[in-house]
DNA sequence: CCGTTAACCTAACGGCGTTAACCTACAAGA
DNA sequence: TCTTGTAGGTTAACGCCGTTAGGTTAACGG
């Protein structure tokens, strides 16, 4: 048997679940999302959700594994704007982790939530959760000589720890109603913060090359 | 009135609540965190807690904040084991809020989660949860020569991402059961990838000092 | 002795995830 | 054509949950 289409009701079966599902949490986050709600938005009983997923949990990890699809897309995305080997590729797979999470919140939230770990190891997500990706970029910046050549996996979670944490914290302060966390000499947005990361992620925390005196006085780097 | 101990019951009032919502975080993780269960473990009825919180999220924001205490505990700990200005006690404070977290997970995962930013600024905690006391200590470091001198609120935000990254990754894998997280070439535990950042981070990924001549080479990022 | 009040209690409400049991339209095989 | 299987639902209910309302008790201050 092929599936046939609909026996018989309203709702358009899986599909339907996983986009109200995904709806939903965009629109109220995490908490927002009970069975009985989404089943109401698609038009079901809260019941039928369980035909297609085994539990709440089950449906959750397919949002999840969708997420991360479109989490994919974006670090691609990113990766086409600039030729491979370059440093500057490299900065921008960052960039485009950065404009995911920001533009998609209540996803990035659920997606690296510290409470109910979703799909458990990298490898069973699309991409490996972007790891392959990042780690490509990062094999051929270190092939074409812009890049210190070290372990790539080690460099690989290097970046992906200062991308992912600058986010983190960001987010742990509720992000636009928690104007302590940027300070007032520093840059205040995330993506602003990711910018003057630059010069420390490039020469290290001790000082740019050799010379200090290629310190003057403020190097706070005005990003764009 | 100056609060006389006990007018009856069995419960120790406030202070036996709040120890036993931090015992059950330990034990069971926030899932497993009910008003009735804490109340159980007191040995007083649910609704008894309601005298001491006005509802559970000012509980748990009360334990959050003794999390928080701890957690300054743990730096204080890891700065006085080097001494001031020292770049060996910059790095200690990193340890230290590895080692916080690693022995207290199901604390570390409600202060920082992603889900209900409880205390929303840092201001409003005990040492500003934690940034005081690195940012004394990167200011330390600067002024005695043993790190570049940059605005430090940077600084700052560049060491904590990357650590608190580290371990919000190695988290969301569930920490143990996620082999897969440290590949085999690199270190396996956040630890041990703490301490193999340390070259990145003083020298930067582009190479170490060996680039005499400033930055001709590949500095072509700076803005844009 | 009396009033106040801190520190509890029980009962209940509405919402949650989930299970059990039932129904019904349709496709396919006999 | 009739039977049967099954996909796709339904309602009712269970046992949790956070929370509210309202009552009770015991110690204290005056």
């Amino acid at each position: 048997m092929v599936k046939v289409p609909n026996g018989r009701g309203t709702g358009a079966g899986e599909e339907a679940i996983l986009e109200a599902t995904r709806d939903l949490l965009a629109e109220k986050g995490l908490q927002g999302l009970s069975m009985r709600v989404v089943a109401e938005r698609v038009g079901v009983s809260a019941t039928a959700i369980y035909h297609y997923f085994e539990n709440k949990d089950a449906l959750i990890g397919a949002v999840v594994q969708s997420g991360f699809q479109r989490f994919g897309e974006y670090i691609q995305q990113g990766m086409a704007s600039h030729p491979k080997g370059s440093i500057e590729r490299v900065r921008a797979v960052g960039e485009a982790y950065l404009r995911f999470a920001l533009e998609n919140q209540s996803y990035f939230r659920v997606l690296f939530s510290l409470q109910h770990p979703h799909p458990h190891t990298l490898d069973d997500l699309p991409e490996g959760g972007g790891y392959g990706l990042l780690r490509q970029t990062v094999v051929d910046a270190m092939d074409a000589g812009t890049m210190r050549t070290i372990d790539p996996d080690l460099m690989v979670m290097f970046l992906w720890s200062l991308t992912h944490g600058l986010l983190t914290i960001s987010m742990s302060c509720r992000i636009d109603d928690c104007p302590e966390f940027g300070k007032e000499s520093v840059a205040q947005t995330p993506l602003d913060l990711f910018h003057a990361f630059g010069p420390l992620v490039r020469e290290g925390i001790t000082g740019p090359a050799a010379a200090p005196a290629a310190a003057e006085d403020k190097i706070v780097e005005g990003g764009r």
